[in-house]
RNA sequence: GUGAGUGUAGCUCAGUUGGUUAGAGCACGAGGUUGUGGUCCUCGGGGUCGCGGGUUCGAGUCCCGUCACUCACCCCA
């Protein structure tokens, strides 16, 4: 019986592992330098604290079972319940505001397809505590910063920008009762992710007349400085639209600051589908044909309060390894040394059988003093031990000969240059991997 | 859960209106040069043509079903 991996997971073999680490190093990078501490937490938890969080719906996007005590578990399908358990849990003694990230390895129960999948890592980064509007721009900076470290220009994406708290006051102040809202958030968050004709009857449900319809569609037009202009315009004599409007300006400004403005546009057709959000809410696209986000985030007011903590406030954003392969990929900015294998330092070979056990000593010599040493299991011509150093992507390839029998000397090759070079055991050990020249 | 497309070797693909033991390149393995390497030469392993049924003297090829994968919808990283 043959047996294949599940829909919707992937074989990671040494060269897709070579990958993933990579995405997964420039990810922990970032993050440090950013000034953020790695959590982690476990792979299952209550189904109950997702259901806290989304509600019975959320039941069927995820793999649940039940454990032998009839406890209903769930695998993760998402990191930010866990991290406010977490918070929660020590809300009173972490010092503020808690900057953490993590990496977890997720699961959801979706049909997969470009650039989702049904496990996947997740890149999590959140700041808590901290209503402070350098917090947005941080966290909005942190993503920038990744994407600019793996070679993404602001030719080939863009962060769009928004506030789910200014649209608000707009839509209240133009007669949208705040209980509409929600349902309001949802269809606009569609702008452009439907067709025109499908995006306008979506409208059209959660809409009573054309007046109202005429007024969403004004106000989700607004995009870059020109729409925040139009906005202002509109937002006159609206206290708490003004006040959103000057932090929302505030924000762009501390953006260009750090010097990713060009990066960061504002849009107010970015709305997020999750219904936590409440203040900036943002999303990066791709140039390309992969149209999906390929990082989401925003500012969530009563995330921690719903699942039992205090009332704080945070923002956090998230990607995955499938959208940033997906991407780096389409975009040819995948390094191409990545995946080229193991990376010998020294393959070293035996001139005749005779020398066989000096080659195995010598080697677990420098592997005991960390370097990257190996040897062919096999006693064959040297021919053929060079061919399994090249294979090896060795660097160096040291010939333990007669020469090592009467004088005590090593041949040292520099597997690069072609360059070789005679030398005493003594002052190959002391710097094993010493300049090779003649 | 709904719709569309694709299934021949590990990968990329050939396979003539149905006609003998289904092929190539790459990859993999073994040899060739017996103190010098990824290029070269020779040989080799590997496929119940996704699976099942039907039509036919005969099916990789035609028909039906089924499964898997891919893409799109829902949702979202």
């Amino acid at each position: 019986m043959k047996f294949q991996n599940p829909k919707g997971t992937r074989d990671f073999y040494p060269e897709d592992m070579a990958v993933l680490n990579w995405i997964m190093d420039g990810w922990r990078r970032v993050s440090i330098r950013n000034g953020f501490e790695e959590y982690e937490g476990p792979i299952f938890e209550y189904l109950d604290l997702y259901k806290a969080k989304s509600g019975e719906g959320i039941v069927s996007e995820l793999f649940h079972f039940e454990d032998r005590g009839g406890r209903e578990m769930a695998i993760r399908p998402e990191m930010t319940p866990t991290l406010a358990r977490m918070i929660n849990a020590r809300a009173q003694s972490l010092p503020r505001p808690i900057k953490w990230f993590s990496m977890p390895r997720l699961c959801r129960a979706e049909r997969p397809q470009r650039g989702r999948l049904r496990e996947f890592f997740q890149w999590n980064i959140d700041i808590v505590g901290s209503d402070d509007v350098l917090a947005d721009a941080e966290c909005i900076f942190v993503a920038v910063d990744f994407f600019r470290e793996v070679g993404l220009t602001p030719a080939d994406m863009v962060m769009r920008i928004n506030s789910r708290s200014l649209l608000s006051s707009l839509l209240a102040a133009r007669g949208f009762e705040p209980e509409r809202h929600a349902d309001l958030f949802v269809v606009l968050d569609k702008r452009d992710k439907l067709p025109p004709e499908v995006y306008a009857a979506e409208l059209a449900k959660v809409t009573r007349n054309d007046a109202e319809r005429e007024s969403l569609n004004i106000i989700s037009q607004a995009r870059g400085e020109r729409g925040l202009a139009d906005l202002a315009a509109m937002a006159e004599g609206n206290e708490a639209a003004g006040n959103e409007l000057a932090r929302l300006r505030e924000l762009f400004e501390t953006l260009n600051l750090m010097g990713v403005g060009e990066y960061c546009e504002f849009d107010m057709g970015v709305v997020r589908g999750l219904a936590y959000y409440t203040g900036v809410v943002f999303e990066g696209f791709a140039k390309g044909t992969f149209q999906r986000a390929i990082c989401g985030g925003g500012r969530y007011g009563q995330l921690l309060e719903v699942l039992g903590g205090p009332p704080m406030s945070g923002i956090g954003f998230g990607t995955s390894d499938v959208v940033i392969l997906e991407v780096l990929t389409e975009l040819k900015r995948l390094p191409a040394e990545i995946g080229a294998g193991r990376r010998t330092d020294l393959f070293l070979i035996d001139a005749d059988e005779s020398l066989f056990r000096e080659v195995v000593r010598l080697a677990a010599e420098l592997r005991r003093r960390g370097f990257c040493a190996e040897y062919s299991y096999r006693r064959q011509g040297i021919g053929k031990q060079f061919k399994q150093a090249a294979a090896a992507h060795a660097r160096r390839a040291v010939i333990v000969g007669a020469e090592f029998k009467e004088r005590g000397v090593l041949a040292v090759k520099d597997l690069g240059t072609g360059q070789q070079v005679e030398i005493s055991a003594e002052a190959f050990l002391a710097d094993p991997m010493q300049e090779v020249s003649v």
